[in-house]
RNA sequence: GGGAUGGUGGUGGAACAGGCAGACACAGCAGACUUAAAAUCUGCAGCUCGAAAGGGCGUCCGGGUUCGACCCCCGGCCAUCCCACCA
């Protein structure tokens, strides 16, 4: 008996599909549905290791599985390849980035197919290709023609110890990732997408979603934060401003005891020349000694600091004075940067008020109560108006439409929609990233690169130092001339935020080579939408809402037909761990690809990520866990092996089931059918546990090696292990096709259709009813299917086990379930 | 503080629809084969009382609904993740 020689068999097929383009998807449509499943792309970081092979494993089966159902499937594959990793490298070990990046790709490629991954390789893109980021710079600057890119100060992440700037990913608790200096906030001029025009449909729209998790739809929700309410202004007393707020709690205006503003707040710069000189000074003192503290910092770890600024706002309704106060909790860009403060009816106002000793005004009372003495905290909810003017009385809910009109009316006020959802900056100070296509000429200002200017080249080598932007030191790539007056001109020079790349990839991949448009209409009408994307949860409001942004500004341009949203159904994968920890190089827990392909082969390794955990829960990875697929796959090899070669003339049909000779027989026949029945459940239903598919298969693979040693000729046994391959085929590849080629076939065992489950396999003769008394479990019983009350009761009660239980005592009631259960209550 | 998800043997997990709890596997124990080991095969295995037959208990805890609850409802505990001075 040969020994299943699992590295050789791998890596032979491996070489057969790319050179037979297997996996590869016609771009003209046949009589089958199409079906794009699609996983995260990966950023090329180096090596594979097993928690990447979990999550394309994953994909991978579901695309198979999806092809040998009838589906016309496409399943790319790229490289997420622009990001900081390639500039540390360089900074590190003086390598050039695009270099570092390019071996990655090749190594990671390598171990893509290692993995015997079914993706369609003439697809494959690389986002720092310039064949990939030309078409970056094109959507920006239909983005920026629509008025949806823009340039303004902002204030930024920055690390004063590594002289640059940190994307928010790279703030850990208020400090730099790589040196833990702390972070402070820096003004620079930056670009923004204007997704916030989107905010509405981005929300309203996540409700036509129901293939997407309940919690990353919530995630998404929580992250746009709509919220509806009022906005109206105050006068400043002696001074020619008004101060505007937002406020979702209008009913409460008459508890207003306070007006606190964002230190950066334009009208403070207007009350700073209506107070002493010295008020003047210690506002300045104040805005100074927070302007470089993070928004982290500023809400969540300080105390809540104020300062009176001497001034005072008159109340739009009772016209009293109210004391105007900076502080650090009011943040500058949400709402208006103002905040009308009542501290009776809000916790955070009624703290601040009692640090800085301000008046605690009670106008909400409990709905059918009166107030008993000061509150000890803020009350919250709703309930009638006291003290509010001829609002007195009144529900929260009245005085909240009541308010309004009369704010409306007097000109002061209107009902408002806020959004936490800000624009998203996509200017990065880095050199490895796509160039924002964009001059500045002296004479015209602002000019975008035309078109058939593109790409924006990002030149090679740039010195990079991890001080300041590489780019801007490069004189060569900075000096331009102006493409309107042809003038000097210099470039601008940061580059784009990578989930600019991400936004769009999914339709690159529909046309990757066109060089003419980032995709032609008609190849996205023919895949999209993405009918199954699979990737991690940490995306949940980053990469998918950009992409949902993206997807909707090319549907209303026409570029794409059909629903304005990319991505149809969404699976999240669960992480895989290693002695308690995500596996990561800093961990030093890494499994790499390679060496357990070598040692337990790929099939097993596919079998273990798979079978261990249901795919969405986080797994911990096992060294011993996966021997027992390595045996598994052994178990295979032994069941099929007397029916290679030898045996093709007594080929079985697999739609024709063989006569079963006996109760053993059409157990073995029932396994080969549950377990084909699990895989199609798992896969049509998109719960994907195939943790539960594979035990189906062990047992039948357990039933197949049991009957072959004793009746190696008979025609179930034949027949189910000729169905072996078939079945197992998206799970394990390899031998799988090994199989069905030693087997006889001609073509690939991956594009054949899968085994059509038949109701007479699934059937049995016997059953086993539980007979429980009085809802305990007492006797279990063999009758035949289908076994009628009346029978099922006469067995029960004619049950030697059951007597003890029944003697003496009458059945008052029975609960039968056909086929499974006698409930006889007796008393 | 708010929200989401979950809590089942020594371990990973199964039970898809309220109907046999613990499938399948890992680790373990015993046996067969072997000079021996590996590999392979067979058997045992929730806890507990009992020599056995058989009984009692058992899906985080406490209640409830039901003939019957891992599953549904109420209250609590714990864990993980996300959001969090958002006005």
């Amino acid at each position: 008996m040969a020994q299943y020689d699992f590295r050789q068999v791998e890596r032979r097929w491996q070489e057969r599909w790319q050179h037979d383009g297997t996996f590869t998807a016609a771009d003209a449509p046949d009589a089958r549905k199409k079906y794009y499943t699609l996983v995260m792309l990966p950023y090329p970081s180096g090596d594979l290791h097993v928690g990447h092979a979990k999550n394309y494993t994953l994909g991978d089966a579901v695309s198979r599985m999806s092809r040998m159902l009838g589906y016309d499937v496409i399943n790319p594959m790229g490289w997420d390849a622009f990001g900081l990793p390639a500039e540390n490298a360089a900074i590190q070990r003086g390598v050039d980035p695009a270099s570092w990046t390019r071996a990655n790709i090749d190594n990671m490629r390598r171990q893509v197919r290692l993995m015997g991954t079914s993706y369609d390789s003439t697809r494959e893109i690389a986002t720092c290709d310039p064949e990939y980021y030309r078409w970056n710079q094109w959507l920006f600057l239909r983005l920026y023609e629509r008025g949806l890119a823009y340039k303004r100060q902002a204030p930024v992440n920055w690390c004063p110890q590594d002289q640059t700037v940190l994307a928010n990913e790279q703030v850990i608790d208020g400090t730099c990732w790589r040196c833990g200096h702390a972070v402070e906030r820096r003004n620079l001029s930056q670009w923004f997408l204007k997704i916030t025009d989107f905010a509405d449909r981005l929300l309203a729209d996540l409700d036509g979603l129901p293939g997407w998790p309940e919690r990353t739809k919530t995630a998404q929700r929580n992250w746009i934060g709509r919220s509806e309410g009022v906005q109206f202004s105050l006068a400043v007393e002696g001074a020619d401003v008004h101060i505007a707020v937002f406020t979702t709690r209008v009913d409460t205006i008459f508890g207003v005891t306070f007006l606190a503003v964002a230190p950066e707040h334009p009208a403070v710069t207007a009350i700073k020349a209506i107070v002493s000189s010295e008020r003047a000074a210690q506002i300045d003192a104040f805005a100074q000694s927070l302007s470089s503290k993070s928004e982290l910092e500023r809400t969540s770890l300080m105390e809540k600091q104020g300062l009176f600024t001497g001034a005072f706002a008159i109340h739009p309704l009772s016209h009293e004075r109210i004391p105007i106060w900076v502080t650090n909790y009011v943040l500058a860009d949400y709402g208006t940067g103002a905040v009308m403060g009542v501290p009776a009816h809000d916790q955070r106002d009624f703290e601040f008020a009692h640090k800085h000793g301000l008046a605690v005004a009670q106008t909400i009372a409990p709905q059918g109560a009166e107030i008993d003495g000061p509150l000890d905290a803020a009350f919250l909810d709703d309930g009638h108006l006291i003290a509010s003017d001829d609002f007195t009385g009144m529900s929260s809910a009245r005085a909240r439409e009541g308010i309004a009109e009369r704010l409306m009316a007097m000109g002061v006020g209107s009902k408002t929609v806020n959004y936490k959802l800000r624009d998203w900056l996509v200017s990065r100070q880095r050199y490895w990233g796509t160039p924002i296509p964009i001059v500045y000429c002296e004479r015209d200002g602002e000019v975008p690169v035309p078109d058939d200017q593109l790409p924006v080249l990002l030149p090679p080598d740039v010195p990079i130092t991890g001080e300041g932007s590489p780019l801007a030191r490069d004189p060569a790539f900075v000096n331009t001339t102006c493409p309107k007056c042809g003038g000097p001109a210099r470039r601008e020079s940061d580059t784009m935020d990578t989930f600019f790349e991400s936004s769009w990839y999914y339709l690159r991949y529909l046309d990757p080579h066109n060089d003419r448009a980032p995709w032609a209409a008609d190849k996205a009408a023919r895949w999209m939408n993405v009918d199954q994307y699979i990737g991690g949860a940490e995306h949940a409001v980053l990469h998918l809402l950009y992409s949902r942004f993206f997807y909707k500004f090319f549907h209303d341009r026409g570029w794409v037909t059909g629903r304005d949203e990319p991505f149809e159904r969404l699976f999240h994968q669960g992480m895989l761990l290693r002695n308690g920890a995500k596996m990561s190089k800093s961990s030093a827990n890494v499994i790499g690809i390679d060496e357990t392909a070598e040692t337990n082969g790929v099939d097993a390794m596919r079998l273990f990520l798979l079978y261990a955990t249901p795919p969405e829960d986080t797994m911990e990875w096992s060294d011993e866990g996966i021997s027992g697929r390595v045996r598994m796959i052994n178990r295979i090899w032994r069941a099929c092996e007397p029916h290679l070669e030898n045996n093709l003339s007594q080929a079985i049909p697999l739609r024709e089931l063989p006569p079963m000779a006996d109760a053993r027989e059409q157990a073995l026949i029932r396994a080969v059918h549950v377990a084909a029945k699990s895989a199609i459940d798992e896969t049509a239903s998109r719960r994907f546990h195939y943790n539960a598919t594979i035990a189906k298969f062990d047992e039948y693979v357990n039933a197949l090696t049991a009957l072959t040693r004793e009746r190696p000729d008979s025609a179930a046994v034949r027949y189910a292990a000729r169905a072996l391959p078939l079945t197992i085929a998206p799970f394990a590849p390899h031998i799988a096709e090994e199989l069905w080629s030693r087997m006889g076939h001609a073509g690939s065992v991956h594009l054949e259709r899968y085994l059509e489950v038949d109701d007479r396999a699934l059937a049995q003769d016997e059953i086993t009813l539980v007979v429980q008394v009085n809802g305990k479990v007492r006797a279990r019983m063999a009758l035949p299917t289908g076994t009628g009350q009346i029978e099922a009761l006469a067995a029960a009660l004619a049950h030697a086990g059951l007597r003890q239980h029944l003697e003496g005592k009458e059945v008052r009631k029975q609960i039968f379930i056909p086929d499974k259960l006698l409930n006889l209550v007796v008393g």
